[in-house]
RNA sequence: GGCCACGUGGCGGAGUGGUUACGCAGCGGUCUGCAAAACCGUUUACCCCGGUUCAAUUCCGGGCGUGGCCUCCA
């Protein structure tokens, strides 16, 4: 099976050829530590993270290199630091930021059924990485140094802005911001730069006296370097950052390394809108992780976010949270507590195939839990066998898992979700063995009043041939 | 202002030069003491205007609208 990918480098859907099939290798962008991540932050991790999963299926699972880098060395986590803890120094502050956010980073990762990233390099552990590649620019003629800072000259790269689309006129005829007089050309970008006092400091590259910091970009080209080598196979981040974080990167490593490209597919998700509006801080929307888990488990989360294309923007509402919510339970009533297939469904791995199509992915999974309906369609593909019973429960499920998934069984998926709506599992019983006997009496006017009762509770009953089950109501 | 995307039925959301996406909701039915669930059936679409074509929602051009980026925001 031939998987493609979208570059955003050449703007082209094409197939995908790792450099070294032994060794799949992806770079994603990863978390600056100083607040607690949102759901917008979420959509890499989880886009990527399905990704990882795909190329672990087609690869073979020892030959994927995914690495997601920690931003622990930033002005925002410094003026995040000194707003917290005012009295404390202000490394200790940062120390105690960067720690608190980055735990709970990985708590909300790991709730949203991401697996670890083979390396999560941390920025302040590579600051030798980076003063190497500092210094071979200087050496190479692409970076100087200025008043204590080290700047790229974008000038001595000919396609700089290639990534962005941009030429460098456009870029210095569109800019807003005020140039700093020490830089040779508007564009020019820090690699380094010199510390405030108290700041985070590190002795200094290129015979500067005064201690400094990393640029921002810098640490991306650094770490992908010591994990993946100058070039690999896939770098990922949202599209925001295309301009300036990638196209730097870009410029940093190549200039670097002399190679024709960093990585040879880009990939940029969408962004995401909040009910409809941009998510801010003052509009009073903006919602994180960690709250959003307290209302709905990862995999609804999850799902929600996989319903829409990754290139695609994404309006992030409750509705969506509710659909997500209702389909799984249905899928999890209907795989039951069976094993998955060996292998996932063709038709759905295709789709994954195909630039992560995982809206269409997920219109096959809906597809495999209705095999009366689908079966026809089915013929021919690999849901061999008894296409009407266990066999679509178990490639359901198969498929579901290879994109993190229908993980659970069906009863675990249950007892998730009555604890976490902290329901009376014994109250309930009994008010439904009152019920029925009522109803066995034929008296529905209480067997109704008890269903009421159930019902304000957050409990749904349904009756079958074989007795009551009940379910919370979403 | 410059650059880059996107615009599909009530909602979400794929895809395609001519043939049912799919899901949710709605409507009708089966089942049920009644419901719920499940199952069966079913209504509604491709922003506007030109062009190319036997044929365009799908390709091209223009317009309108929405969003992103333009030095540290996924």
């Amino acid at each position: 099976m031939e998987l493609k990918l979208y570059d955003t480098l050449t703007r082209e859907k094409r197939a995908f050829k790792p450099l070294d099939p032994g060794n799949v290798r992806m770079y994603v962008c990863g978390p600056t530590v100083y607040d607690f991540a949102h759901i917008g932050n979420a959509r890499p991790v989880i886009v990527f993270d399905v990704l990882f999963r795909l190329l672990r299926h087609l690869y073979g699972a020892d030959h994927v290199t995914y690495v997601r880098n920690i931003t622990d060395v930033d002005d925002k986590i410094n003026a995040r630091a000194a707003e917290e803890y005012p009295n404390s120094p202000l490394n200790e502050a940062i120390r105690k930021v960067t720690e608190k956010t980055d735990k709970r980073f990985h708590e909300d990762v790991a709730a949203l059924g991401c697996l670890p990233p083979t390396h999560e390099p941390r920025a302040t552990e590579h600051i030798a990485e980076m003063k190497t590649l500092i210094e071979r620019l200087i050496a190479n003629g692409n970076a100087y140094v200025a008043e204590d800072n080290v700047l790229f000259s974008v000038r001595s790269m000919p396609d700089y802005g290639k990534l962005a689309k941009r030429s460098l006129d456009e870029m210095i005829a569109g800019a807003r911001v005020e140039v700093a007089p020490y830089k040779r050309d508007p564009m020019d970008f820090i690699l380094w730069k010199p510390s405030k006092s108290g700041e985070p400091a590190w002795p200094s590259p290129a015979g500067i006296k005064t201690p400094g910091r990393p640029g921002w970009h810098i640490e991306c080209s650094a770490m992908s370097w010591k994990y993946l080598g100058e070039m690999f196979d896939i770098h990922g981040g949202g599209i925001d950052l295309v301009f300036p974080h990638h196209e730097d990167e870009i410029a940093q490593s190549r200039c670097a390394f002399h190679t024709p490209v960093m990585a040879n597919y880009w990939m940029h998700n969408g962004f995401l809108q909040v009910e409809g509006a941009k998510m801010s801080k003052s509009e009073g929307n903006f919602v994180t992780i960690h709250e959003l888990l307290k209302d709905w488990p990862g995999e609804v989360i999850r799902l929600a976010m996989l319903r829409t294309h990754y290139r695609q923007p994404i309006d992030w509402t409750i509705r969506g949270l509710e659909e997500s919510a209702k389909a799984l339970d249905a899928w999890y009533a209907f795989i039951g507590e069976v094993t998955p297939a060996e292998q996932p469904d063709q038709t759905f791995l295709e789709s994954l195939c195909d630039d992560l199509n995982s809206p269409q992915a997920i219109a096959r999974l809906h597809q495999m839990a209705h095999p009366p309906v689908a079966g026809l369609a089915m013929a021919g593909a690999t849901m061999s066998g008894d296409r009407t019973g266990v066999e679509a429960q178990r490639y359901l499920k198969s498929s579901a898992m290879t994109v993190g998934l229908l993980w659970k069984t069906a009863s675990q998926h249950q007892a998730a979700s009555i604890a976490a709506a902290s329901i009376d599992t014994v109250a309930v019983e009994s008010l439904i063995a009152a019920r029925n006997a009522a109803r066995k009496e034929k008296n529905f006017s209480a067997a109704d009043r008890i269903r009421g009762d159930l019902e304000k509770m957050g409990v749904v009953l349904k009756d079958t041939k074989d007795g009551t089950t009940w379910e919370i109501a979403r």
